[in-house]
Formats: structure tokens, C-alpha cells, sequence
RNA sequence: GCCCGGGUGGCGGAACUGGUAGACGCGCAGGACUUAAAAUCCUGUUUCCCGCAACGGAAGUACGGGUUCGAUUCCCGUCCCGGGCACCA
């Protein structure tokens, strides 16, 4: 009986549809344990072998912790809404939801190929009106709740508004606008637009103007972490500053429990790190600055207050409200020229070239403690987004201002000695302050928080924290995503009934921008009669929380019960590509914060343990063709020097026009063409990606190559050792570069089994790898030889029901305690080589025993899933192999009573002592110092110490 | 520039908290079976030295130092590669 996958595999995935082998029911009385993969975005490219290697690795884990005795939740859905599916619809004239139906069908079919053990039945998408029925309320909710920050806690904005009856907002001062004060009679006194007005500035989910990232070609708002350099993260097109009404999620105020919960959770470095900078915690004071000849003050940010006695100049954002202010007579001309000039750039262009610009407004600041007058300048490279958009400039410490000390010639004040050396400013904490007045002979950073304590007593300034963190933009000038559940009455947002929702998308058919530029939705009648919101959601809304509705996922009476989400409560293992680190990672750490603050679900942090898989990149291959340098000369043979073979140059393409036919030359001889010391002439060649599907390691099945496109039909080869042996590069994995392989092909020629194995062991899952294809049949060939452990392919059944020896049980408690090992820990490419050492070692032992076999199904079952089922089977069992429990490990057989070590002295080898494995150090000591060759060795002296190491080996230290 | 990772055979990679470096697989070389091929199996495969050989010896985990009886693992410095951030005061 022969190894047939292609049976095998079939059989067994109908069979797990027919007998639900997958779904999950919640089930309290068992522990729980969830593994959750990032749900993907179905794009229209098709799989590569790239994109399944996290669903292997999470498929492995899932089947793991079911035989360890878990109740294992492992869902998949659809991240369906979004931008390319529009994008796409634009360009094709396809509605997105039929779009996105196509592309879901297809990824399921080539899921279900690798035989994962996902529940479908608690599957969904983003864009189903069921599930945005409760990205919706979820939404409500935030707009009708307000950050405490003094319990640091989300609360009903119903209470807040008892406050303001109260007590007015003294206690909680506006988050929007500080400006707005008020006590209760004040409160009162409002009308309801100007009382929602203020409301609004307290909402998690609010509406206000600000400086967004518009993308004309998008046409759209983008958030800060879908801009990349200056464009846009999709599609790359410019983005500019634009000040606009748009919808925020008040993130910042999770700010500090965004930063603090990274603590509890366990995910990379790398990524608590670029969480951490995304946050952009800093910690300094704000000082006042009297301006001269002014009643204004100048407010600015510091981290660095002990370097306060180092200022040389101020300088103020463009965008300062000051600046109109206070810009002198004399200098107003200036100054307009030089905002003309700011203006002019686009956020791309300041990114690009960082020139150093800026503008003296003519006024001065007064130094608050030696009255010093300060000139304050105007310059971009000082932000109004951040601090209080404007900051006192100590050239002598920080690079920033030092160059723009240099570029305006402006005098530098040294207040650290030796350590500032007149070239370079010295950004350093651990110098010693001079001429700095109290703070003198200070370490800088001993100075911080004395200069904070007088500038407070002084009265001029606070201690201040602040984070880089902006809120979050979260409206979209867009269809295809969630609407808002909002009615604007007399330009008051007013949210629809819960009873209304879910507030459905309706169906359009052009996608262009709205009479005032909003989204499409302002064109559809029906909408803009009920006056609702037509901005939609971004495409992070729905991710935001998906992970709960697989606890409960068709429950229509909320978002997820209580009683589900306390049973499966958080994510125990996330896995996902490292690009949402600060994206829909955040967003859904806050959102759960929020949920977990008003009570609707128990746990405060999403995802318990996060692992990301690295990318698969692509191993492209070349071919290298013959191009003509300069003229043409057609017609005419050619030869070089020795070692250098002959060209047919009638079949050279010409450079200009379309190649008559292609003259393709093999590696090993390209080199020398383009050799400078070698006179070809007006021969070059040129590199061309040629499909690595058609290319046998590095050699070129050249058949394959002249029917891979119709131009090479009659293409000529220069050859090596009669192979043509193509050129190799790592590169990102893309249809473009002809560089992807499909894993359906792999399935269809190795089976689902040998393809999930060795996309593991190829090594581990966090790492990222070029892919290569040659290695496969190493697996394949282990799969086989496992196989015949069961079956002869001649004489069918040979395993049998005898007992197995000691030293049958020996490799098999070995290999589980391997492999155990290997998948707790995560390490599926050494979980792999474990049962290929076992594997091996029964086939020596031609060992054949039902008993010691069925231990080894059970271990083989997460990794290959649907050969474990058969021969489990086959074995005499009913049902899934997921259902038998993880063997246990016999101790017994894994240890020796008694061991030979080698003793050492001083490190050196020079024999060997039996010693019981349970022996003592005591006793350890005493056999070894009765040992007749180390008694030679010591002569009579005592030893320093003996050093008995972990089974391993006996030093005598002398 | 700053902050994280990481440098181990021809290749992908093992070596869990310092303890026999190179597991497992690929590739390569040789061999067995076969008329032949496929498939399968066996042997060898870090480098250098000695020898007919079994065996033996030395060096070796990017480089230079250190701690230790003992370092791929810990510490310091240098170089290189990958990733993230980049006017955030």
C-alpha cells in the first residue's frame, strides 16, 4: 500500500466538514485556550507561500493545545472593508462587496487546500452588516463616553454632565479646548448647542477640526500611521496638511495605560519598542517666557530645564499664534515672506530635504532668571503639533539648534566646559553645568528636577509629560466602510437609536467625491435627506474588536455576552505580521480599554502573548541576454579570446527596436562578457527575472523557459557543462519579479502534510527567510519513511500488536519529550526534526509495535494533520485523532541509573567514573576522590573544589 | 544620526538557564540494488596536520580583549548585516 496524499488529504478534509470536527462550543467546564491568527485583508493577488506560514504556525499550536485536553477557539474572518477594494471598483467599475466576495472565495479555496482546523461556523466579515451593526455601537458608546483622568477611566458621559450641574468643570478641565471654564450656574446658564458643543470636547469619539492628512488622489483623510515619508502608505501618493471636520478617537487620553500595559503582556521587543516610540512618552516642563516690550507670554516645552541657563535664542512654529502677535514692524515683511515661503512646501518636500530656514520676528524674550534678552525666531523645523509649538533653542546641547546657531551666525553660550567643543553641539546628561547660576557644579541630569522645583516655585512654569501620540483621525471621505450611526440636526451630531442599527450601507454604483468634497455617500439622496453623517469608518474600525465576536459570534442581542468573553477572556496567542505594530495593535488595545472601562468585557489588554511571523522573501533567478553596445553590427560572426566561446551575433537583439531573438548567455560565462579587461566590443548583457517555477535549484529547464513566454519560442542558449545555470538574488516575494510560488502547486505535488512541515522547518516562524524549494523532498521523504513504519508498499499492514522492547520505548519517550518541547515553546522547525529523529531511529529498530506508533500519531497530529488522522484510523480508532489526549512522557525510560563521565582536571579530559545519575555532590566527591587515577593527579594535595556540571562531565579544580 | 535584533560548515538552520559546537534537512562525493532509470538504502562531508589504516593531534561559532576550571552563550571595544524611528525640543 502506497502513500497516497492526494487521497488521503481529500478524504480526511471532507470528513472534518461532515463531522464538525472543528467547531468549538463554549464550554466552561473546560479550560479555554484561544489562538487567534490576524484576520487578512482579501485582496485579489492570490496566495504565495509567504502569506500561510503564520496559519501554519498558529494551525500547529491550535492542534497542540486541543490534545494537551484545551478547549481551543481558532477562528478566521475577513478584514473586508476598505480602501483598494474601492480603489479598485474605481479603476474596474466593480462594486466592492462583489469584489471582495470573489477574493474571499478564492482565499478559502486555497486555505482549505493546507487542511487548517479553523471554525468556520463562528466566521464573519467585517463588511457584514450583523458585525458593523456592532462596530457601530461600539462607536456610540465611545461617543457618548468621556476620559476621567483622574480615575483614568472611561465613564457615561451622562455622569459628566451631573458634574457640570454640580460643580461645573473645574475638576475636569476640557481636553479639547482648555479655554472653556465654567461652574455650574455657568453650565446651566448654556443653551443645549453651545452644552453639546462643550460635550463634544469631552467625547472619546469626536467631531472637530484639525490638521488631517488629505490625499487628493485617495481623496481622503488618512491617519498618522497610514502616511508613510509623506505619501500614502497605499498607493504612495502625496499627502498634504489640511484643515478639515473630521471624526477623532481620543487615543491620547489611553496614552499612559497604552504604555503601562505593555508590561503584562508578552510580545517582542521590537514591537513593545515601536509601540513605546509610537507613544512618544517625554517628560520635562513648560516655562513661561515674558516677552519684551509685550504682555504676551511665551510658553515653551523642555525636557531639558537644566540647561535652561543655555539659551541663546527661542524659536516658534510657523503656525504660532504668537507670531502674528508679536512679529515686529521692521520684521513683518520678513516673516510674511518667510510663511510664504513655508507654505509653499509640501509635507513630502520638508521630509525630503530638511533645509535650514527660519525667520527673526524681531521681538525678544526675557530670560526669567538673569533677564537676559532672548531673540525669538520663527522656524519649521520647530513643530506646532507638539509641546506648545514653540521651544527655547541651547545650541551648545542639541544638533537641531546648534546648526541653525551655525547657519544665522548666531552667538552659542557654553555651559558645560570641556565637554562642548565649539563644532558639534553635545546632547550629553552628564556634564557638569558652568555658568549657570544656582544649577553651577551640578551633574546636568541631577539638575533636571532642581531647575523644574525653582521654576515652579517661581511660579513660571509646571511639569509636564507629553506624548507624540496625536488622536486618532477616524473618519474616511469614502465608501466602502462602516457609516457613522449619526444625524446632524441644525449642526448638532445626534446618534441614531440603537434601534436603528444597524445603519446599513447603501448600494452605489459611483464611487466619485460628494458636491463639497465629501465621500460618496453625499451623493445618494436617501442619505443626505436623513441628514446623516457621510463620512464612513476607517478600515481599522472593524479590527478593532473582531477578536471578541469569535467568542459570540451570533449573538444579536450585543457585541459579545459577558458570559463569553469572561470565558475565553484575552487572546492567548497572537499571531501576525510585525507591519500593525502601531496601527490596528494599538487601536485594539484601546478599544478593548474602553470596553473593559465601562464594563462590558472583564480584561483590560487584547492579546496575552503576540508572536510575529517574519516574512518569506523571494529567491528570484535570472537569465542573462546578449544586448548590443552602441551600434548594431548584424550579420557578422564574432569571436574572443581563448576560453571565450563563439556568438552567433545574428541572433543578438538589437538594443532599439523589438530582439528578432533572444541569445541568452549561462552565469558562468556572463561574467567574463562584462569584463572591462576583456575587448567585446559592443556586447553587454542584461539581467532578466525569469520564473523561478521553470528553475531546478539554479538550472534552467530551458524547454519549460521557451514555452514560459511566446517571445523566447526560439530563444538560443550559451551554455556551461551543457546546463544553462541562471544568476540568484533575495528580494521581497512578488508576482512582479516572477519570483512567487504558489503553494497549491506544492500541496498538488507533496500533499498539504509535507507542504505545512516544511514550511516550518525551514526555520523559525519569527524569522525572516528566502524561500527555497529544494529542501522539500527531505520532508516529503520523511513522510514516506514514516509511512512505511505502517505500511509495506508491497506486502501492505506490517505493524503489529507485540510489545515494544526497553529500547523502542526509550526512542519514542525521547521523541515526544522532543517534540512536546520543541511546539511549547514555539520552535516548530526543531518540532520537525524531532520526529524525523524518531522516525528514524523506529526505522533501525524496525520497530513495527501498534503501541509505540499510536504514541507517535498523536505527536505527528498537529504537524501533519491529515496523515495523522488516517493512520490513526488505520490503527483502529474511530474519530479524530484530536480527540485522543498528548501522550505523557515515562520518565522512567528517558533516564539512566547510572552514567560514565569523563573527569577532567582543570578542563582536561583523563578519564571516566560510574556514577548513579541520583548521586549527591557529596557523594559525587567521594567516588571521585577514591579514584586511584586522581588520587595520582593530586599527589596527597587537597583539590581547590570539584565541579560536578549537569550530567555532563567531573572537574577537579587543582 | 538614534533605538532594537542578529553574525555558527557549501546552504537553511540546531545547541532549553555557560558544560562533548555543527542536531535535523538540503547540496555534494562515493557505494549497494537495477539491463537501465526512478524509488530506496548505506558511507563520508568544519578546517588543518600525521598516517596505508583504525586511530590520533591542533584550531574553530564576524574580529580584538576580559570574566570563568570551562564561553556560540556573560562583560567591554571594533566591523558588518537586517529591522524600526527620524526635525517630537
Amino acid at each position: 500500500m502506497e502513500y497516497n496524499f492526494g487521497e488521503i488529504e481529500k478524504k480526511w478534509q471532507q470528513r472534518w466538514i461532515a463531522d464538525g470536527t472543528y467547531k468549538v462550543t463554549n464550554d466552561p467546564s473546560r479550560p479555554k485556550y484561544y489562538v487567534l491568527d490576524m484576520f487578512p485583508y482579501p485582496s485579489g493577488a492570490g496566495l504565495h507561500v509567504g502569506h500561510p506560514l503564520g496559519y501554519i504556525a498558529s494551525d500547529i499550536y491550535a492542534r497542540y493545545k486541543r490534545l494537551k485536553g484545551f478547549n481551543v477557539l481558532h477562528p478566521m474572518g475577513y478584514d473586508a472593508f476598505g480602501l483598494p477594494a474601492e480603489q479598485y471598483a474605481i479603476d474596474h467599475g466593480i462594486h466592492p462587496a462583489v469584489s471582495t466576495d470573489e477574493n474571499i472565495a478564492n482565499f478559502r479555496r486555497q486555505l482549505d487546500n493546507i487542511g487548517f482546523c479553523f471554525d468556520w461556523s463562528r466566521s464573519f466579515r467585517t463588511s457584514d452588516p450583523d458585525y458593523y451593526k456592532w462596530t457601530q455601537w461600539i462607536f456610540l458608546q465611545l461617543f457618548a463616553s468621556w476620559y476621567d483622568r483622574k480615575q483614568s477611566k472611561a465613564r457615561p458621559l451622562s455622569e459628566l454632565e451631573d458634574l457640570f450641574t454640580r460643580e461645573g468643570n473645574a475638576g475636569h478641565p476640557c481636553p479639547g479646548d482648555p479655554g472653556i471654564r465654567f461652574d455650574a450656574a455657568g453650565w446651566k446658564g448654556f443653551d443645549q448647542a453651545r452644552r453639546q458643543e462643550i460635550l463634544m470636547h469631552y467625547r472619546l469619539a469626536y467631531c472637530g477640526y484639525g490638521e488631517v492628512n488629505w490625499c487628493e488622489a485617495l481623496g481622503t483623510v488618512l491617519a498618522n500611521d497610514e502616511v508613510v515619508g509623506g505619501v500614502s502608505e497605499r498607493g504612495g501618493y502625496p499627502v498634504v496638511k489640511k484643515k478639515l471636520r473630521q471624526w477623532y478617537l481620543r487615543i491620547t487620553d489611553y496614552a499612559e495605560r497604552l504604555l503601562g500595559g505593555l508590561e503584562t503582556v508578552d510580545y517582542s521587543d521590537a514591537m513593545k519598542e515601536m509601540q513605546t516610540n509610537w507613544i512618544g512618552k517625554s517628560f520635562g516642563a513648560e516655562v513661561d517666557f515674558e516677552v519684551y516690550r509685550s504682555s504676551e507670554k511665551l510658553r515653551v516645552y523642555t525636557t531639558r530645564p537644566d540647561t535652561i541657563f543655555g539659551v541663546d535664542f527661542m524659536v516658534i512654529a510657523p503656525e504660532h499664534e504668537l507670531l502674528e502677535k508679536i512679529t515686529t514692524p521692521e520684521q513683518r515683511t520678513a516673516v510674511d515672506e518667510y510663511l510664504g515661503y513655508v507654505g509653499s512646501r509640501s509635507e513630502r518636500e520638508r521630509m525630503a530635504e530638511k533645509k535650514i530656514s527660519g525667520c527673526f520676528t524681531g521681538a525678544y524674550a526675557i530670560h526669567p532668571f538673569n533677564g537676559l534678552h532672548i531673540p525669538i525666531w520663527t522656524s519649521e523645523y520647530v513643530l506646532a503639533g507638539y509641546g506648545t509649538g514653540a521651544i527655547m533653542a541651547v545650541p551648545c546641547g542639541d544638533e537641531r539648534d546648534f546648526k541653525f546657531a551655525q547657519y544665522f551666525q548666531l552667538p552659542v553660550t557654553n555651559i558645560i566646559g570641556d565637554a562642548f567643543n565649539g563644532l558639534d553641539a553635545n546632547p550629553t546628561k552628564d556634564a557638569i553645568l558652568q555658568n549657570s547660576d544656582f544649577l553651577d557644579g551640578l551633574v546636568m541630569k541631577d539638575a533636571i528636577l532642581i531647575a523644574i522645583r525653582k521654576i515652579e516655585e517661581k511660579g513660571i512654569g509646571v511639569r509636564k509629560t507629553n506624548y507624540r501620540m496625536r488622536d486618532a483621525a477616524f473618519s474616511r471621505q469614502r465608501y466602502w466602510g462602516e457609516p457613522f450611526p449619526i444625524i446632524w440636526k441644525d449642526g448638532i451630531a445626534t446618534p441614531l437609536d440603537e434601534s436603528g442599527l444597524p445603519l446599513e450601507l447603501p448600494y452605489i454604483d459611483k464611487y466619485g467625491p460628494g458636491p463639497e468634497g465629501e465621500g460618496p455617500l453625499a451623493n445618494v439622496p436617501a442619505w443626505t435627506e436623513r441628514r446623516l453623517e457621510t463620512n464612513t469608518m476607517p478600515g481599522y474600525a472593524g479590527s478593532s474588536w473582531y477578536f471578541l465576536r469569535y467568542m459570540d459570534p451570533h449573538n444579536d442581542g450585543t457585541f459579545c455576552s459577558r458570559k463569553a468573553s469572561d470565558y475565553w477572556g484575552q487572546v492567548d496567542l497572537y499571531i501576525g505580521g510585525a507591519e500593525h505594530a502601531v496601527g490596528h495593535l494599538l487601536y485594539s488595545r484601546m478599544w478593548t480599554k474602553f470596553l473593559f472601562d465601562r464594563g462590558w468585557i472583564g480584561h483590560e489588554e487584547p492579546y496575552k502573548r503576540l508572536i510575529n511571523q517574519g516574512m518569506i522573501q523571494g529567491s528570484s533567478r535570472f537569465v542573462y541576454r546578449l544586448e548590443l553596445r552602441g551600434k548594431p553590427e548584424m550579420g557578422e560572426g564574432r569571436s574572443s579570446g581563448p576560453g571565450i566561446p563563439i556568438f552567433v551575433s545574428a541572433g543578438i537583439a538589437a538594443i532599439d527596436g523589438t530582439p528578432e531573438f533572444h541569445e541568452l548567455v549561462t552565469f558562468g560565462v556572463r561574467d567574463i562578457l562584462n569584463d572591462p579587461s576583456i575587448d567585446l566590443e559592443d556586447i553587454s548583457v542584461s539581467p532578466l527575472h525569469v520564473d523561478v517555477n521553470i528553475v531546478d535549484g539554479m538550472e534552467l529547464d530551458i524547454e519549460a523557459f521557451r514555452q514560459w513566454r511566446a517571445e523566447y519560442g526560439n530563444a538560443e542558449f550559451i551554455l556551461e557543462e551543457g546546463k544553462y545555470i541562471c544568476g540568484a538574488e533575495v528580494e521581497k516575494m512578488s508576482k512582479r519579479l516572477y519570483n512567487t510560488v504558489n503553494p497549491n502547486d506544492l500541496v498538488k505535488k507533496y500533499g498539504a502534510d509535507t507542504y505545512r512541515m516544511y514550511e516550518m522547518f525551514l526555520g523559525p516562524v519569527e524569522q525572516s527567510k528566502p524561500w527555497d524549494t529544494k529542501g522539500i523532498e527531505g520532508v516529503f521523504r520523511f513522510i514516506r519513511k514514516l509511512w512505511r513504519l505502517f505500511y509495506d508498499e508491497t506486502k501492505g499492514k506490517v505493524w503489529t500488536v507485540e510489545k515494544p522492547t526497553e529500547a523502542e520505548w526509550k526512542c519514542i519517550y525521547r521523541t515526544i519529550k522532543k517534540a512536546e518541547d520543541a511546539t511549547e515553546r514555539f520552535s516548530f522547525n526543531t518540532g520537525v526534526s524531532a520526529l524525523m529523529i524518531g522516525v528514524n531511529e523506529l526505522t533501525d529498530l524496525k520497530c513495527h509495535k501498534k503501541e509505540a506508533l499510536e504514541k507517535l500519531v498523536v505527536i505527528l497530529a498537529p504537524y501533519a494533520p491529515h496523515l495523522a488522522e488516517e493512520l490513526w484510523h488505520l490503527l483502529g480508532h474511530a474519530g479524530s485523532v484530536l480527540d485522543a489526549s498528548y501522550p505523557a512522557v515515562d520518565e522512567r525510560y528517558l533516564v539512566e541509573s547510572a552514567k560514565n563521565y569523563p573527569i577532567a582536571i582543570n578542563g582536561k579530559t583523563r578519564t571516566e567514573l560510574n556514577i548513579a545519575l541520583d548521586a549527591t555532590q557529596e557523594q559525587v566527591e567521594e567516588i571521585v576522590l577514591a579514584d586511584e587515577t586522581v588520587r595520582r593527579w593530586l599527589d596527597g594535595n587537597p583539590p581547590k573544589k570539584i565541579v560536578y556540571v549537569k550530567n555532563r562531565m567531573i572537574n577537579v579544580v587543582v
